[in-house]
DNA sequence: TTTAGGATGAACT
DNA sequence: GTTCATCCTAAAA
């Protein structure tokens, strides 16, 4: 069941594209991901275990959800074994349906493209907080995973990560080609 | 259209 | 006290 995600999440995240994640206010398609690793200076799990990631040291299939700058929380799929302290950042969803929950819960988004075309930005949408760390996502409860096929590889762009200043080089970030949702394009 | 800077709180040094 | 896997607004071009 979670055999899936027990693997590298640098193999793993651009699989998880396509994949549907489900929130409270909403479900939208995974169009952006980044991978997160432990011999990987950007990581939050770089140093080892505190209070703050356990949940990235956890089983494989949960959600790890943070605050950054004091006011955005950021969603990350679990990989791997216990004790390996990796994850996946959803950079990036296109809505299944625009739900009306969503629009309420970003007063901000003038289009649809803004209500999920950024990690923050999609978990304001979809209703997720710190509230839902931790979460199993192969359970079927507010926040959940639903995989699908992975998207062909021919229509996967990979490219460096963003917003880190450490490890800056390495191309572990993954998009769908020419999808309006992604949060940024290739420079 | 693009760019620069501020907001805001928890973890870590 | 500093850092941060971001977003939004206002101002410049």
């Amino acid at each position: 069941m979670t055999v899936d995600l027990d693997g590298d999440s640098v193999e793993l995240a651009p699989r998880l594209l396509g994949s549907v994640l489900h929130g409270p206010n909403g479900s939208g398609r995974i169009v952006e991901v980044e991978a997160y690793r432990q011999d990987d200076s950007a990581s939050h799990s770089f140093a080892g275990p505190t209070a703050r990631n356990e949940v990235m040291f956890g089983p494989c299939g949960r959600l790890y959800v943070y605050l950054i700058y004091g006011m955005h929380h950021c969603a990350n799929v679990v990989t791997g074994p216990v004790g390996d302290g990796q994850a996946v950042l959803i950079r990036a969803l296109e809505p299944v349906v625009v739900t009306p929950a969503m629009r309420t819960a970003r007063p901000k988004a003038r289009r649809d493209i803004d209500l999920t075309n950024g990690p923050g930005k999609l978990c304001q949408a979809l209703g997720i907080d710190r509230k839902h760390n931790g979460a199993d996502l192969f359970d079927a409860g507010a926040v959940h995973l639903e995989r699908q096929a992975p998207a062909p590889a021919s229509s996967i762009v990979a490219d460096v990560r963003i917003g880190i200043s450490k490890a800056i080089d390495r191309p572990w970030r993954w998009y769908l080609d020419a999808n309006p949702y992604v949060s940024k394009l290739a420079r």
